[in-house]
DNA sequence: TCAATTGCGTTATGCTATAACGTGTGCAAT
DNA sequence: ATTGCACACGTTATAGCATAACGCAATTGA
């Protein structure tokens, strides 16, 4: 999907994220846009669920947090299945795409005539720098 | 692991999981044991918390629900990574392991120097059933 | 006996997400 | 030009998920 040009809201939440060195919840966005006019929660989960579609944003499921793609000049979308590694001490994300991981888990999905729509795969732990 | 003796709010809440269908979410659980005496979430997610540890229930994060093992005599931590197909018309759960996927997740978390704890992996989507 | 641990019950609170309403703006079709 | 539509936006209220902090009771082991 070719991402269309981002609405106000969209990019001010989009630079929130960019600028950020780990996730963010819905409602840490929402106090860091206050200054900007930013009021209720609905501004941000409308804006982030425009980025989402588009790709350029993630969610984590395990921490409900929101970040921006690593990989922000390709469509996240082709390259299958996306992983991430969440450091629980300094909240650092590792985005990862893997084939072989992918054709593994759809080729059993497969067999169970499952139609997958939606993919999470999370690992929470420490990163090198923190894994004392 | 060895699961030890379950207390009573355990036993209750693991037998509402073991009994259902689908996953259930812990305000769900809640309201099926109000006739039990249950009267507030701590009391369930005390309980839930107890059953995860023992590995006899799994969480799952994208759709902040619970679910009963499906493999009760087995250590689901002593075969890896756990996989969750759901499908979102009935609430279905399929789970799954696989030592594949699941060496590769590892050997990539190894390559990042990343000391990995949880792993969620998940796929919404539609069951056999359900995909029409 | 005393201290430590564990489970339990209760109240209150905080965090996450959406429903439902109305407003304004741009744009295409008639 | 006006009508109708789609879309983004703003606001208030509410629903749904999870935990903090307190105190009590039972158990265990030094």
């Amino acid at each position: 999907m070719t991402t269309p040009m981002l609405t106000k809201n969209q990019s001010l939440v989009f630079d929130v994220l960019t600028k950020a060195e780990a996730p963010l919840s819905a409602y840490t966005i929402l106090d860091k846009l206050r200054d900007q006019g930013f009021r209720a929660p609905l501004q941000v989960y409308r804006a982030l669920d425009k980025l989402l579609e588009y790709g350029v944003v993630h969610r984590l499921e395990s921490i409900n947090s929101f970040v921006a793609c690593a990989h922000p000049h390709e469509d996240c979308h082709s390259h299958g299945l996306v992983a991430f590694a969440i450091c629980e001490s300094c909240g650092q994300v590792i985005e990862f795409h893997d084939h072989e991981v992918d054709h593994r888990l759809m080729d059993w999905l497969k067999s169970q005539k499952f139609k997958a729509e939606k993919s999470t795969i999370e690992i929470r732990g420490h990163c090198a720098n923190c894994a004392a």
